[in-house]
Formats: structure tokens, C-alpha cells, sequence
RNA sequence: GUGGGUGUAGCUCAGCAGGUUAGAGCACUUGGUUGUGGCCCAAGAGGUCGGGGGUUCGAGUCCCCUCACUCACCCCA
């Protein structure tokens, strides 16, 4: 218990017997954006931290109080990514990606870290699925993007998952609607909570985040981007939305949803679901017409969104047992010359593309089968040295405990032919 | 940063109003079968009772502090 060393507050090891359920879910994540033509981009985890203050938000909660931010010598400040489309931007603009047409879809997978309080499905370090598009303008990228996403959590059977798709207009409207927004919020402060005084002033769209119903009830009257949203905005959500019906995709219109990050124009949606607790956030995104402009690259317009996959695992975990660990075939060996003839048969299974094992320490027969056991092992070679002077081995079916007797050199083939 | 809950073996937990060498189940090792797994039986190994201080003749048990984990607020993936 009073371990010398313990892992970091917030940042969490995977073990073994879970680490094949993240396969499963990176390896789907991949298969699925392939299908849709993105293609993998990798950035640093460490990047300037002007880059995260320009990008995200420099009053934002992220940014304000989360960063873990270094220097190194004269070198920095540096600040771990706490999340990735900035990165992704930062080098779609540096290599001039916008001049290469393979390289308009981009997805990445890896850890992100904030300093944040740990709770469920609340990590320091926690790790994101990313898809960005760059360079389309129309619903068409967006509707798109949605669809590739929800393809993704249906493939993975994820047990409960709500879209969640609201707009948050764009500089022709959104500052109409801010106005108009701030204008009811002042008229009516004194029926609002503390905080939402608070956020009306400093942030008025994070006030329908309040989940006072007090507060909820004065703001069933307040005006919504919905109904203020200029013409070009107007026709790209209903142009997002009617693709998300053809698609045959459900989804809540939530004009409450808003973005944590300040970069996002137009279409924001989110995955939610009621299977873990506060951190009901499975997943979100967004256009950013703006970003990659505002970071010094050309004019661009782009949508992207990012998985969570601790809490994707979370809710996986829900449904799926754990799964046992497997081998194809385990060596029983006995003796140094069984050992040696034993080693090279695994180096001939293994050229052949079967796993299989060999003791790597002195055991008894017994030992060894029950060691073969517990890894799972579909079939064990029994090599001693009475075996090896006839130059055949014993080979047991663990299921049905069945033996028969193999030539060694026949074992690769037999084996194959098994499997 | 602010609250609540919990800290006894690798895991899940007992430990009766403070009283002698701290327990169980599972897991682990070995044996029961001169060389045959799972089931069963037996034995063994494994604990500074999160840490520090205090009260007491005596503390896993009571008090204080601290740390860790956890859930929630905030915010978000």
C-alpha cells in the first residue's frame, strides 16, 4: 500500500488485460476514417504555449488554468497539448498542406493533458480520437463528418450515445444574437444565480450551461442562435441537418450546446450519454472557419471534432467482458536437449505466423500445464527427453484434453492445418 | 480551487463497546500423480492495518493533522 512510487494523480496506466480494448477502439477508429479517406497526421505533444492561447481561448478554463506549462533553460515556455486540433492546424499551415488535396481529411490519435481535478471519466492525461477537414466550406463537410463519427460508435456498439447539433453562427450573426442575449440577461440578472451574473457578463453563452432550474426556467424565454442566425448560416444548418436525416441519423436540436473552446463558428454538436455520470461528454466538434486564418495560414474553413476514449472505454466496459488472453501453442519442455529442440520448433511457428511459447525457466511438467493454462494456450507440445529419442511429441488439446502423438518435424504443418 | 465518501494481503472485504501471535474468499507458489492443466484436498508465501502525532496500562479500533483514492461542483473529452 505504501508504494515507494505511485503514477501521477490523474494520469492512469493501462494494463494488459484492458489494453486490447483500446486496440479495438483505435484500430476501429482508423478502419472507420480510412473508409471516409482521412489519413493519419502525427504532431508533438509539446507545443508553444502562444499556440493554445491563441487558438483556444485565452479566457477560457483551459488555457486560464489547465495547461502544464514549461520552460526548459532559456528554451519555451512549452506547454503539453491539451487538446489536438491546434496542433493539427499549427501544421496544415507550416507544410502548406492546403496546396495538397490528400491532405484535406486528417485524423490523430493520442494522449492530451490538462490539470484538471480527477474524477470518472476525468483524466490529467487522457487520451482523444481527432478527425479534421479542411478547405469545405458547405453542411456537406459537416454532414459528412457527423455521419463518419456516428458510423464510429456504431461500429464499436457503443451502448448509449445521443447526438447532441446546435449552430453557433458566424461574425455576420453572432454578435447580433450575443447583443440581443446580453440585452435579457441584464433585464432579468436578478432572478439569476451567481455564477450566471457572473458568466453573463464574462462569457453569456456559457449561461445556458447553468443547471439551476431556476435559472433554466428564466432562460426558456431568452432568445437562441436559432432564431437570430443570418441567411448563410440559416442555409448551411438546414443544409447539415437534411444530411443527417438522409443518413438516417437522429439527433436533438440543443440550442443550449455550447463549445468550451473559442475557436468554433457555425455547426457545434456533441455526443452525450447518461451512462457516466457528470462527465456525460462522449465526444464533440465543430466548424472553425476562423482558426487557421487566425493562426497565420490562409483563409480556410474547416470542422473537426475529438473523441474521448477513456470514457468511450468506460461505457465499452459496460458491455463487454474482459477478454481472457490467448496462445495458439505452448511448448512443454523438459530437459536442456528438449529445450533446445523446442526453441527452434517456436522459431519455425513463429516464421509460420503462430504464436506460441516456451519456458524460459526450469518447471515441471505440471507447473508448465497449468502455467499453459492460464495463458490460455489452445495446444500444448509435450517434449521430453524419452520423446526426443523417438523424435516425436505429445500434442494435447487443452479444450477436450486429447493427445496424440506428432512427429516433431510434422509439428509447423500440423499445427496449420489445426488452426 | 471547493465540498462529500473511502483508505486492513495482489483483488473484494471481515475485524464484534479499544485487550493477547490481524482474518476470510479469490488470485499466487508447492504438493496430493518418478512427466499431464481446469475440479477437489492440503500446505506455503504474502500486511510498517495509507503516513505522522496524540489519548490510554494497551490503538486496526478513539482524537488531531496529513497524504492518497473516489464522487460531485466548476469545466470539459
Amino acid at each position: 500500500m505504501a508504494d515507494k512510487y505511485r503514477s501521477i494523480r490523474g494520469m492512469a496506466d493501462i494494463l494488459p488485460g484492458e489494453a486490447k480494448l483500446w486496440q479495438r477502439v483505435e484500430a476501429a477508429a482508423r478502419r472507420v476514417f480510412e473508409l471516409y479517406g482521412f489519413r493519419e497526421i502525427r504532431v508533438p505533444l509539446l507545443e508553444p504555449t502562444e499556440l493554445f492561447a491563441r487558438s483556444i481561448g485565452e479566457t477560457t478554463d483551459i488555457v486560464e488554468k489547465e495547461m502544464y506549462t514549461f520552460s526548459v533553460g532559456t528554451s519555451g515556455p512549452y506547454t503539453l497539448r491539451p487538446e489536438a486540433t491546434a496542433g493539427v492546424v499549427r501544421s496544415y499551415i507550416q507544410h502548406r498542406l492546403h496546396l495538397d488535396p490528400a491532405a484535406r481529411k486528417l485524423y490523430t490519435l493520442g494522449p492530451m493533458f490538462r490539470h484538471e481535478r480527477p474524477q470518472k471519466g476525468r483524466y490529467r492525461q487522457f487520451h482523444q480520437v481527432n478527425a479534421e477537414m479542411f478547405g469545405y466550406p458547405g453542411p456537406r463537410a459537416d454532414g459528412e463528418l457527423i455521419v463518419m463519427l456516428m458510423s464510429l460508435l456504431g461500429e464499436l456498439e457503443v451502448p448509449d450515445a445521443r447526438l447532441h447539433l446546435n449552430t453557433l453562427g458566424c461574425p455576420e450573426c453572432r454578435p447580433d444574437f450575443k447583443e440581443e442575449l446580453a440585452r435579457f440577461l441584464k433585464a432579468r440578472a436578478k432572478e439569476l444565480c451567481k455564477d450566471c451574473r457572473r458568466r453573463a457578463k464574462s462569457n453569456p453563452l456559457r449561461v445556458f450551461d447553468c443547471k439551476k432550474e431556476t435559472c433554466q426556467a428564466i432562460l426558456k424565454g431568452a432568445p437562441t442562435v436559432l432564431d437570430m442566425m443570418c441567411p448563410g448560416c440559416r442555409d448551411h444548418f438546414e443544409g447539415v441537418k437534411s444530411i443527417l436525416e438522409k443518413a438516417g441519423i437522429g439527433y436533438r436540436l440543443d440550442p443550449y450546446l455550447v463549445r468550451g473552446l473559442d475557436y468554433y463558428t457555425r455547426t457545434a454538436f456533441e455526443v452525450k450519454t447518461d451512462m457516466l455520470g457528470a462527465q456525460d461528454a462522449l465526444g464533440g466538434g465543430g466548424r472553425y472557419d476562423l482558426l487557421v486564418k487566425e493562426l497565420g495560414g490562409p483563409s480556410t474553413p474547416a470542422v473537426g471534432f475529438a473523441l474521448g476514449v477513456e470514457r468511450l472505454i468506460l461505457l465499452l466496459k459496460k458491455a463487454v467482458k474482459e477478454e481472457a488472453p490467448g496462445l495458439s501453442v505452448y511448448l512443454a519442455l523438459l530437459g536442456d536437449d528438449a529445450w533446445d529442440a523446442g526453441f527452434e520448433l517456436a522459431r519455425g511457428l513463429r516464421r509460420e505466423g503462430i504464436d506460441c511459447e516456451v519456458p524460459l525457466d526450469a518447471r515441471s511438467l505440471k507447473s508448465q500445464l497449468r502455467y499453459a493454462d492460464k495463458l490460455g494456450a489452445r495446444y500444448v507440445f509435450i517434449l521430453g527427453e524419452e520423446e526426443l529419442s523417438r523424435g516425436a511429441g505429445t500434442l494435447k488439446e487443452m479444450a477436450t484434453g486429447l493427445q496424440e502423438d506428432v512427429r516433431v518435424e510434422d509439428l509447423v504443418d500440423f499445427i496449420k492445418k489445426r488452426l
